[in-house]
DNA sequence: CTTCTCACA
DNA sequence: TGTGAGGA
């Protein structure tokens, strides 16, 4: 197939296809006498591929990097692209729901002062600041080299996982599922967590932003679901679950974005659906006196913010600085 | 019809 | 992240 064939085909300018190879993310081979370009099947679906990852708003480089993985991993590349997909299409759909809603705050305000404060223009812009910055934060700990290693680092790190174990069974206790149940692990790493709940009875599902993580929870957990996805952006349609769970994993997130992924953990929930969450926590005594360097949750503020949303919270200690919060809704 | 390069947003 | 022009 020669270049204008493959442009009608596919919709694009054959400036773009060449552009595209110029890239490095095709290498279509050439004629020998004339030069040109040549497209065979595997081309045209490389292309096709790139489109569709553009236009759901992916950079060139991550679809580069996404399409040398897919030919390395070979196992299943579709069904891997087309989750890849849904969750950059997921974290767009938040983003957009962001924006609207600062929009809507803008003209709440204009509606009742006639014109924007200072202040409230800083903190929109300061709110738009943030939004972009939300989707640097894909891979910034590096999960997909950490996931050969992972289930012995949580034994053995004895600061960052102490009371690993114990945390987990508190989870499952609080949660206490029933057989037959939906329920879904946000961060669920290697499935330690989600393992647990499924031998329970519970059909697990689990999201992580690490394929790698995600790979080697299924070769533990062949029976639970997993997919990319995090605590902004879960790839999943509204009302699916009957509770989420979640441990260590949450402190990931910045105090900001905490209230985002309640939304977004609701969102999914069936309507009386409960949250159960294990993390490391800070309380009142103990957040002027700790300055680390990871950002730790605020535990008063996490109890707040879920009763300001309608639950009844349920919190238990399990160390220093470890908490396992249950969040129940009022009827 | 194709190629490439230069400039431009 | 692409596009348009223009020569070969």
């Amino acid at each position: 197939m020669k270049i204008k064939e493959v442009a009608d085909k596919l919709k694009i300018t054959q400036r773009a296809i060449r552009f595209y190879e110029d890239k490095g993310l095709i290498a279509p081979s050439k004629q020998d006498d004339n030069q040109y370009r040549i497209f065979d099947e595997e081309d045209i679906w490389r292309l096709q591929t790139i489109v569709a990852l553009r236009e759901s708003g992916m950079s060139i480089n991550d679809i580069k990097t996404a399409l040398s993985d897919i030919k390395a991993n070979g196992s299943s590349p579709l069904r891997y692209l087309l989750e890849l997909q849904r969750s950059v299409m997921f974290s767009k759909w938040i983003e957009m729901k962001q924006i609207i809603e600062t929009t809507d705050q803008m003209i709440e305000t204009l509606k009742n002062d006639h014109e924007l404060p200072l202040d409230d223009i800083y903190t929109l812009a300061e709110g738009s600041r943030r939004l972009r910055e939300q989707r640097e934060w894909e891979d910034k700990w590096g999960f997909d080299q950490l996931a050969s290693v992972h289930d012995q680092l949580v034994q053995e790190d004895s600061r960052k996982y102490k009371n690993y174990d114990e945390a987990l069974e508190h989870i499952v206790k609080l949660v206490s599922s029933i057989a037959g149940e939906k329920g879904l692990d946000i961060g669920t790493g290697t499935g330690n967590l989600a393992g647990r709940l499924s031998a329970k009875g519970v059909m697990m599902a689990g999201v992580d932003q690490s394929r790698e993580m995600l790979l080697a929870c299924q070769r533990k957990f062949p029976e639970m679901e997993t997919k990319l996805g995090n605590f902004l952006a879960l790839p999943y349609l509204d009302g699916k679950f009957d509770f989420v769970v979640s441990s260590f994993a949450l402190h990931h997130l910045t105090s900001y974005q905490i209230p985002l992924a309640l939304q977004e953990m609701q969102r999914v929930l069936k309507p009386h659906g409960r949250i159960c969450i294990a993390d490391l926590m800070m309380n009142e005594n103990q957040i002027s006196s700790n300055e680390n360097d990871e950002d730790y949750i605020h535990l008063s503020k996490l109890i707040a913010l879920f009763e300001s949303n309608g639950y009844i919270t349920k919190q238990m200690r399990i160390n220093e600085m470890l908490y396992v919060v249950l969040a129940v809704p009022i009827r």
